[in-house]
DNA sequence: TGTTAGAATTAAACCGTTAAAATTCAAAGT
DNA sequence: ACTTTGAATTTTAACGGTTTAATTCTAACA
């Protein structure tokens, strides 16, 4: 590959005026600039932007770290993401923290080092006070669906709490009363708050919380079935059902099927996030809208505007879950 | 953030020894190599890898362009490269280019001036000419479910003709005969070789391929809506529908219980791809299986076969898909 | 014509690391 | 005691750019 040494020499200008017509500086005559223009299309030069970043300390990409790449819910906020920052001319270098500490850790220092502008988190591994830690640091970081104390405008959230507590209410307003519920991995911080939120629209419906109608799932379809197979083995009589997320309400959805139940008649189910193909089981899910594209290219934009200083850039901190109402949650016969 | 200067001044030894104790070279000794280490931890210290890049001109990182960053079928092709290369200590960074010729090529330059060790790309709009020109420069590149003629080492394919042959004849075995056929978009070439597979298998059994009974979809759950809906309107007769891939298949058998089919007494359909959601649509979609989080593995096992020199590889290019027989597709009533 | 301001350009230092060549050092061989 | 040898270490020059300060060039003005 060409150098910038190279194109200087065949254009017969100095390695400045060369970084100069890259970057675009006006501060170079029209004939000089086409000269190197010219030069460099002969050589087919392309900057190499791993100097130029050692350079000059930008490097025109966001770190961003997710806990998986696939999945519908990762899937939609990377790609909000990276739209929108793409469309600014930036790009995204990707990494994975599986939800465990060690490689949390990992994937954040591996994006520190690679020099990124900034980086967009989602953790969920990692404790707060790290977190908070971190931010101290040189690296301006931000979050993804977690609110971190303290660190309110570096965090792009949704109210968990308020999602959790619209399913639940939702359930309640069609006359259910017996209520199982399926949560996420309770380290995770928005399964804690969705939790949360059940309990206080129980709470606010004087419904008791049974521990008997409670499992702890792992956000995937194997949790909904592992719950659901849970609780009929123990022979509690409920008439709906609530999934901490839509993955473990299609598990659910699924293996009730599969248990002869028929749906939504024997078995009212409602899940969280509206994932695409929440629309696609049958009955289709009712569930709470989690915009987390949206989100995802607020978290863009919030780069955006603080980092690349882009105007114009009006941002909101904090998301609100909605219902979607579809067929899988209906009236208690 | 510290330097490898500030490192060796502390340590009271040179920049050549500290470099020496980071690349874990045995020629230093184990007095010296404390007193760096004991310095570098002192420091908070962690190699700059921009800067390591640039001067060793190896990254550590290789480069991955997929279409999307959300989907089934991207996610779980990202997530089998990913999990293989981070077990070899190896990141990788990835960017998109959206089907679109422009953006792959931008996205591949992207890559390479990042200093990417190779790159694996799944690219469906750029031309073969191109890739087979790309492959004569320095950077190695694969390629992932894409057969370019003459670089068969370079390339991690599925045998799409073969499935999509398998498709229809299973369809044609379950004793249908009046197929109709929702193709991918047809620049996409595993689009166009699962088509040729079926029409493949539909001369075989002497069913002559009618253009009313075919629709090119786009791959989404729309284009299996949109699809059925245009045969639905040409009012012609069909027993069975093959959907090129399972998110249209979805979309398909969404429609057709809104246009009131019962399914899959009405209708048989068969999907493309084995996504994790196919056994969550009602009736459980029968499909062909796309192993394409194995061939993410093997891709990545390539690069670090050849690449970074591991032995004990053993290299799949070749895959072939299998049929997985749920519940969508029935006999001919 | 001689100044001079302002624009265009260049030279040189720097970014944080690796690596080849040069140097120091200690132990072994004669 | 004096090389020889090989390991440990340092020196110095890359890697491919950016950027600041210094310099040259132009053209306008008195």
């Amino acid at each position: 590959m060409a150098t910038i040494y190279e194109v200087s020499k065949l254009a017969g200008v100095s390695l400045a005026t060369v970084s100069r017509v890259i970057n675009k500086n006006p501060r170079v005559s029209d004939k000089t600039r086409q000269k190197v223009l010219d030069a460099m299309a002969e050589l087919g030069y392309r900057p190499n932007s791993i100097a130029q970043s050692l350079a000059s300390n930008i490097s025109n990409s966001v770190g961003i770290l997710v806990s998986e790449l696939h999945g519908p819910f990762f899937g939609q906020m990377m790609a909000g993401i990276e739209s929108e920052l793409r469309a600014a001319g930036k790009h995204v270098i990707i990494t994975t923290g599986h939800s465990e500490e060690d490689k949390e850790k990992d994937g954040i220092e591996f994006l520190i080092s690679r020099n990124c502008d900034a980086i967009i988190l989602h953790v969920e591994a990692v404790s707060d006070a790290y977190l908070i830690d971190l931010c101290k640091g040189k690296m301006p970081v931000y979050f993804m669906s977690r609110l971190v104390e303290g660190l309110n405008d570096h965090c792009i959230s949704l109210d968990n709490e308020l999602g959790g507590y619209l399913a639940t209410q939702s359930v309640i307003a069609q006359g259910h009363s017996t209520i199982a519920y399926i949560a996420g991995p309770q380290f995770k911080a928005d399964a804690k708050d969705r939790l949360a939120g059940h309990k206080r629209a129980l709470a606010e419906s004087n419904i008791p919380f049974s521990d008997t109608l409670y499992f702890e799932g792992d956000f995937k379809e194997t949790g909904g079935s592992d719950g659901l197979n849970h609780f009929l083995e123990s022979k509690q009589e409920f008439s709906a059902l609530i999934c901490a997320n839509d993955e473990m309400a299609s598990g659910a959805i699924t293996y009730a099927r599969e248990r002869g139940f028929s749906l939504p008649k024997d078995l009212s189910i409602i899940g969280f996030d509206n994932i695409i193909f929440a629309r696609h089981t049958y009955p289709k899910l009712t569930t709470i809208d989690n915009p987390v594209n949206l989100m995802g290219t607020m978290a863009a934009k919030l780069v955006l505007k603080n980092i690349y200083k882009q105007k114009n850039m009006s941002i909101t901190h904090s998301f609100e879950p909605t219902l979607i109402t579809r067929d899988s949650l209906i009236c208690k016969s």
